[in-house]
DNA sequence: CGTGACATTGAACAAAGTCAAAAGTGGTGG
DNA sequence: CCACCACTTTTGACTTTGTTCAATGTCACG
C-alpha cells in the first residue's frame, strides 16, 4: 500500500482488490510532491504529463471569471485520482489549487497508459475512479442548478462526509472540514455571507453541530431527507465490477 | 460514413481521420433506434449494455427532484457519443430523454471495448469524445454557479451553436434551436419566465435575433465578451492528438 | 496583548422566482 | 379557409431568495 493509503482504502471499499491488483498498486512508481495552502498544482493552460493521487489534504479545481468571481468545480480529497483526462492531450481549462497543506503523488503518463491498457489488473479500478468523478460532477450540476441554498449546503456536507468516510478519514457522523466557508461558497455558487447564515440556521435547527472545523450530523434522517441526499452516486454499489477487460 | 455523418464530421474536425480510421468507423456495427419527443432513452437505474451515438435530434440527460424541479445535466446533439461511462458497471443515476424526434445508434458494450483497446485506430477519437464531454460538464458547473442569468443564456446559446457547427449543422452565425425555453431554463437552473425575459432583453439589445426556432448572433464580439465565452473548452485545439496509444 | 484571517450579524438592495393573465403559434378537422 | 385546441411565449405585479456593504466578533498565533 505504498501509493496512497487513502487511495487503496477507497478502492478496496468499492472494488475488491485481489493480490495481483494489490501488488500492481504498490508497483506504481509515483513521485511525491508537497504544496502549501493556495499553491497552484496545475495551471490553466498547462499540458500536464502526469496524473495525480491526493495523499493528504484537500485541493480544488477552480475557474476564475472576471470580477472576483471564482467557481470551485470540484473538491479533491485524499485518495482521489485526478487529471487522467488531460493526458488525452489538450491544455487544462482549469486551475488546481491546494486548499490545505497538500501532499500528492504524480504518476507519469506512460505509467497511467500501462495501467489503463486492457488486461492490466488495475484498469477496472481506474475506470471506476474516472466514472465516479463524472458522477460527482453531474451531481454538482444538479445541486447548484435546482436546489435552494440550505439544500445545497447540507447536500455538500453529506457528500464530503461520505467521500471522506470511504477513504477512512471520517467518523460515523462527523468529519473535519479543513476549509473555510468561502470555499464552500465558491463550490456552491453562493456568497460566503449566505453560507454563514445557512450553517447557523442548520445548527439552530439541530441538523448539525460545529466546533472549530468539526462538523457533526446530529439528525441524519432529517438532514438527508431535507436535501434529498442519497449516496448512491458515490458508488454505493459495493462488490467487484464486471470481470471484463474494463 | 455509415455510423453517423454528424459523428464522423465532428471527429474529423478535431482529430484527423486517416483511411484506416475511416474504415474502422464504418465497420462499427450499430443498431438504429428512434424516439419521439419526451420518450425515455435510458431510465434512471438501468444498467445499459450499450453506448449511444446521436444521429438526428436532441436529447438531454435529466435529473428530477421533488416538487416539479428538473435539471438538465447536459444536452446531447447529433454526433455526440454518450453513456460510455455506464459500461463500467453501475446503474445510471440519471434519465436520458428525447427533446425532439430522435434517432440514435447503439453500440454494444463489447464493440466499444474493442474500439477502446489500446492500439485500435479509433481509440484516440473515442478518448477525445469522453474528455470533451467532461469539459462541457465542467463548463456547465461554472456557468450555472457564477454567472448571471444573462450571461448564462448567452453562453449556452454560443456553446450550442459551436457544437452544432462542429457537426456541420449550423450556419456561421445562426442555428435552429429545436427546444423550448423551458428546456433552456432547466439546463441553466432558471425559471422559464426569466429565460423568456432574458432572451427578449438580448434581442432588444441587438445581441441576437430570433424568428421561430432560428437564433442568429447579430453582434458576436459583443455577446462573446459580455458572457466571457471562449470556445476553447470545446476542443478548439485543431489537429491530431498525440500519436500515443491514447 | 495585538494582529490578521475568518465568521457573524443587520440593514438595504438586487436578482430571479411565482402567480396569473394575455397573446402568439401551429396543427387539426369541419 | 376558418375555428378550435393545446401549447409555448410574453408581460405585469408582487414575493422570495440571496447579495452587498459595513460593522462587529472570535480565535489562533506571534
Amino acid at each position: 500500500m505504498k501509493l496512497t493509503d487513502a487511495f487503496a482504502r477507497r478502492l478496496a471499499r468499492h472494488v475488491r482488490l485481489d493480490a495481483e491488483q494489490e501488488s500492481a498498486l504498490t508497483a506504481v512508481s509515483a513521485r511525491e510532491r508537497v504544496f502549501d495552502v493556495g499553491d497552484v498544482v496545475v495551471e490553466r493552460g498547462d499540458r500536464p504529463t502526469e496524473a495525480f493521487v491526493v495523499c493528504e489534504g484537500w485541493a480544488a479545481r477552480t475557474v476564475s471569471l472576471s470580477g472576483e468571481r471564482t467557481q470551485i468545480v470540484n473538491f479533491m480529497l485524499p485518495g482521489d485520482l485526478f487529471d487522467l483526462q488531460v493526458l488525452a492531450g489538450g491544455p487544462a481549462d482549469h486551475t488546481v489549487r491546494a486548499l490545505t497543506p497538500l501532499s500528492i503523488r504524480s504518476v507519469e503518463r506512460e505509467e497511467v497508459l500501462r495501467l489503463l491498457a486492457a488486461g492490466s489488473p488495475l484498469a477496472p479500478a481506474l475506470w471506476w475512479a474516472v466514472v465516479q468523478e463524472e458522477a460527482i460532477l453531474r451531481e454538482q450540476v444538479v445541486r447548484n442548478g435546482r436546489r435552494t441554498a440550505r439544500e445545497r449546503v447540507a447536500h455538500l456536507l453529506l457528500e464530503l462526509h461520505e467521500r471522506l468516510r470511504s477513504a477512512g478519514l471520517a467518523e460515523e457522523e462527523s468529519f473535519v472540514l479543513p476549509v473555510g466557508q468561502a470555499a464552500i461558497a465558491d463550490a456552491l455558487g453562493l456568497s460566503y455571507v449566505h453560507v454563514s447564515r445557512v450553517l447557523s440556521h442548520l445548527e439552530r435547527n439541530g441538523l448539525i453541530a460545529r466546533s472549530r472545523g468539526l462538523v457533526t450530523f446530529t439528525d441524519r434522517p432529517e438532514i438527508e431527507s431535507m436535501c434529498g441526499f442519497s449516496g448512491s452516486y458515490l458508488g454505493a454499489h459495493r462488490g467487484p465490477l464486471p470481470a471484463e477487460p474494463f
